[in-house]
DNA sequence: GGGCGTGATTGAAGCGTTACAATCGACCGA
DNA sequence: TCGGTCGATTGTAACGCTTCAATCACGCCC
């Protein structure tokens, strides 16, 4: 059980601890001879260098990076977590995978650790931006990056989606389709998905042309199918019906579909239905649901990549917004 | 930007070193009035034992548990990880995220690296089982538990789902509910999970006295919806339909679904159907889909479990086989 | 008053590595 | 032959903490 150390190599090779050293981290500054015995030894030995040890001298930092997210059941988070890893896998930094809930005790909890294990930054779905740990993190040497979070913030770099676009392609693509009526269902309105995404709605049929009032907007409780089903029955009792509906999100569009199916419409010929997310269960629902998608994975990616940038020099802090894409499935 | 260490804290609090790591690794050793001193020191300075120095002395492990898994956006793998992880967290282990595509290559040099960060352990959804690197991994001492594995390894925990019962549970549902002619839609035969579940689907025939070429037999190539929409146009083509239909996965049962709805078949009424896994989609599918779910949180539980447990003096290596259970919703 | 036991406190070694300054030895030109 | 160079190699302090044996102060009992 007891491990092999650099100590142990040096003796077998018949040098000092140094000379290993320079093997390992310093190649070129060691005698062809002489590294080629200690590789040697280190083979034979099965040498494995002990990071904690590395990252005590400073030399090194353990390269964790922190994935604080709200949920990893949530696809999009997922997509998310895993661009990250990808990204960070390559430049051989681990990832350290963080629920919070949004629980801003757990999320404390946990950024509480990774500055325990000197990690060397986080990626961020803050559940509680105003504490000012931020500056805590900093302190401690770790980096930040904020993740789909609600506002740009001067002092820190974040990745973020532009609702506004993606809900204007959307309603875009509905009149493109010839619908006149549209309605748009959506959640609470004090989230800014809600606002944003009505707001990119509206900016689509102004550049169209259209009065504001031609959307009919249902606004529900919830992001829920449920939600959905019940926004749909309300869309389908109004007098004159809207032959094009745009949810807010994937969940709301599958409700809507439901209920279209029980009232015996067709998608799309009856209604059309676009939704917003893309989550996997829009491309499998009854009818294949278009669907703005909003690359998760890349998003990831990015952040991770805006991370690492930090540690480089002339680094100032950058706030990326993508643009969603609509994707076109079978029901508009 | 530098750090508060011990050595900090025990000039302020006017006492040694030593006295300030037994206030915080064994306080009753310390006369409550230094102790008081210290910990206001603590406080005043924000004082943050680090952890690298700790392990560097054997003290502590990393507590570090590596959850090595194919793909955290497979919904089944992310519950699995989300119940590791709430487990993990509250004995303090923080939990390292590996995806490993299935690749050999990919799943070695994440072990490699757990082994490097002497973490505690990991959790593993095996790729590639036969290298040996088990004993490699115990050998530094890393605990392991086997993920949903094909089968049963006498050296190792493990924990899997017994999807012969859980097939049963469905054809049996679908016999209760008075089907005369059911009809099994299943992915590649030399699957272990295509070989269960239809074991199991003929044992619960076998049960209710039914001869077994009343099950209808559909093997596909994959395990996809788009598979699942051609094995249901064979379906319905067939002379003697079936009026039941168990599909060996979620996705193949959405396929069956779409054509169901295509062919203005109603569900569950003309065409009942049962998927397997109870992902996400099932339940906002067009008609919310009866399937059988196998709780991939409370397995990422178990396992977590397993994996403390064997720190724990008289452990042995165990098996634990979850029973899936059958979720009915309105397609059958 | 001297010896002791007890509880509180401390000094310093050690964990496995890195990096810097010091040493070594071979070779060169004068 | 001797100082000077230069590349290769090495001794060792340092990283921040834990732990154990050693020390200290105090009060008690004979």
């Amino acid at each position: 059980m007891n491990t092999v150390g650099i100590k142990d190599v040096a003796l077998r090779a018949g040098v000092s601890m140094a000379t290993v050293s320079n093997v390992l981290n310093r190649p070129d500054k060691v005698a062809p001879g002489t590294r080629e015995r200690v590789e040697e030894a280190i083979d034979v030995l099965g040498y494995v260098p002990n990071m904690v040890a590395q990252q005590l001298t400073g030399s090194r930092s353990s390269g964790m990076v922190g994935l604080v997210l709200f949920d990893v059941r949530n696809p999009f988070l997922s997509d998310i977590a895993r661009g990250a890893e990808d990204l960070l896998h390559t430049a051989g930094q681990p990832v350290m995978l963080c629920n919070t809930d949004v629980l801003p005790e757990k999320e404390e909890r946990y950024l509480k650790l990774l500055a325990q294990q000197n990690a060397a930054g986080a990626l961020v779905t803050p559940a509680d931006l105003s504490k000012g740990w931020l500056d805590g993190l900093r302190a401690r040497g770790l980096r930040v990056v904020l993740l789909d979070n609600t506002d740009a913030h001067p002092e820190v770099c974040s990745v973020a989606v532009d609702d506004v676009a993606g809900a204007d392609a959307a309603v875009t693509h509905l009149l493109a389709r010839g619908h006149q009526r549209i309605a748009f269902v959506t959640g609470p309105m004090h989230m800014r998905q809600s606002r944003d995404r009505l707001a990119g709605s509206r900016r689509a049929l102004e550049r169209a042309g259209r009065p504001a009032d031609a959307l009919n907007v249902v606004e529900t409780s919830a992001f829920t199918v449920d939600q959905g089903r019940r926004a749909g029955e309300r869309l389908l009792t109004v007098s004159e019906r809207a032959s094009g509906v745009f949810c807010a999100n994937d969940l709301l569009a599958l409700g809507v579909m439901q209920t279209a199916f029980r009232a015996e419409l067709r998608v799309p010929d009856d209604l059309a239905i676009v939704g917003y997310d893309d989550i996997h269960s829009a491309a499998t629902a009854g009818v294949p649901l278009t669907s703005v998608h909003v690359g998760g994975y890349e998003l990831g990616k990015a952040a991770a990549e805006l991370l690492l940038d930090e540690d480089r020099p002339g680094h100032t802090h950058r706030r990326l917004v993508f643009p969603p894409r609509l994707i076109e499935r079978r029901s508009s």
